[in-house]
DNA sequence: GTAGTTCATGCCGTGAAGGTATCAATCGAT
DNA sequence: ATCGATTGATACCTTCACGGCATGAACTAC
């Protein structure tokens, strides 16, 4: 045999008033059925809940204890379902960040403090992985939502510009190059000494510097994937590299960033990243919250 | 609109299951009134729980948060029966134990000891307080059951003898009594100084010691009521003093205890005492538990 | 003793839950 | 592409559990 909610709403309404009467009044009903429902939960549970004669009504010992697991139940049971739409309407929940390192530190830090101020229950859990290995993460289910450069392939994937900056470029703080009060141009690298984006593993920067500085190839002395690498190297004065501008935010020390001349002013984008058919509403909201801005 | 624990009994099923057929198979019914269930809950909620077409079926995210409340609910609300039982029982439960100070300690100990080892889950609060405030607290229902002295009233309370021990007389180790080597008598004390118990406030005692031993009230220097003051009294030479043998246990320096004649050998009683009709389960269980015990 | 209070019980009608049969949608094999 | 198999949803029926009303039983108070 078994018991119900409305049984324990029965037994809380009847220990608080101590009266079935009055108890029953409160549960909107008339006393004989919550007598039986006293009776039934009794039966059930194996155990006198209240004992009670014509004229009082009192709690067991079992009765106290049974109660305070009663109210315990009906507290979830009353919660759970703002819970759920919570989750449903995407006010709660968890979004799975994939982001690219060191170059994304700026713009990540100000979309969770967004995302932080507007969706205080949606929890971002924050994954370190390039472009390639989000896009296979997103395809995967493995995360939600990327923070990456293109391309992608737009059949599997939604995405939305969210960040363009300028191409700088770095260099010692004692290269000659910093007394120029004008922007570099490609005409002044000739011979200079080149720390390059690796053509496999940051075949975005690769692919972009390539575009936008012809012959930048010329003298390349150190093949890099990871922003912060170049600008150490650059520290250590092995030669100049081609950056976004937040790198300036890394606080490698005796670099010097100088404007470049491109095409296009700021060529380096990031964009956000997510599958087509997510079915996380938590996402949804994030991407809701995010609409329109730039950061 | 409400739901229902066997409507959450059936989320847990498909959700393990991801299939209504084999989730109502295990619920031992069939699988219209299962997808009936989960659709009543799923309006209750207010929320999509499962993901589901004729092909798959999934637990949406709020199917998912909603699910662990479910869990939780299901799993007080089926370990509270047993846990009522066991109040009921007796088995678990609280006991409210008032006992007399120092002079119990020895006793209050092994009886502690006792109801530790067959009633493990059996809490016993300790409130210490004189006999008659216990027969106060009993009568009030403040208390469950009492460590204490005669004489009580046996219209309103259960009691048994618990203890039983000898008056010794306690004595400053330099006393010449030391040197005796057979018990005190009465005439003995012809003229030593006496520290006395309170006829109010020790009356057990003083009614005992009166009736022990004749002429004992011949030169009483300080009336007392809690033993452990008699025995620094003793300690700091004021004079003699009659106390129950558990005393010994109190470690007070420099105090000897000498064995003393009385008409009875051990006419110091300790009795458990306890009302009529009590609803405590626990304190039957005790009371049982500590059946045909003399500590 | 009588009236009033309060919980339990008997009886009845409604409605909700489960069962059977069937539909609708989808997948896989031929 | 067609057909059968699978699976969740729906229609319809029957049962029984629950709530309401009337009343009983036990006790209190005056």
């Amino acid at each position: 045999m078994n018991y119900t909610l409305e049984q324990l709403r029965g037994l809380v309404a009847v220990a608080e008033e101590l009266h079935f009467g009055r108890a029953a009044a409160r549960l909107r009903m008339t006393q004989p059925p919550l007598s039986r429902q006293i009776q039934k939960l009794e039966a059930a549970v194996g155990a006198q809940l209240l004992d009670r004669d014509n004229r009082r009504v009192a709690l067991t010992p079992a009765g106290e204890a049974f109660l305070a697991e009663a109210r315990r139940i009906l507290a979830i049971a009353e919660s759970a379902p703002e819970l759920a739409q919570r989750v449903s309407s995407g006010f709660s929940g968890l979004v799975r960040l994939g982001f690219t390192s060191a170059s994304t530190f700026g713009i990540l830090g100000r979309l969770l403090n967004e995302l932080e101020l507007h969706l205080p229950e949606v929890h971002v859990e924050l994954y370190e992985m390039v472009t390639r290995e989000q896009i296979a993460a997103l395809a995967g289910q493995d995360i939600d939502l990327g923070l990456a450069r293109p391309p992608f392939d737009p059949e599997m994937f939604d995405s939305r510009l969210l960040h363009r900056e300028a191409l700088l470029l770095a260099v010692h703080e004692s290269h000659p190059l910093t007394e120029l009060s004008r922007p570099v141009v490609p005409a002044d690298l000739a011979g200079e000494p080149l720390i390059f984006h690796s053509q496999q593993k940051a075949r975005y920067f690769y692919d972009l510097v390539v575009s936008m500085v012809p012959l930048a190839q010329e003298r390349v002395v150190h093949t890099v994937s990871q922003v912060m690498t170049m600008l150490w190297l650059v520290s250590a004065g092995r030669g100049v590299a081609f950056v976004p501008a937040s790198a300036q935010l890394l606080g490698v020390p005796a670099v010097t960033y100088l404007p470049l001349r491109t095409p296009i002013p700021q060529p380096v984008e990031l964009h956000l990243l997510w599958p087509r058919h997510s079915h996380n509403p938590a996402l949804e909201r994030v991407l809701q919250v995010l609409d329109g801005l730039m950061l």
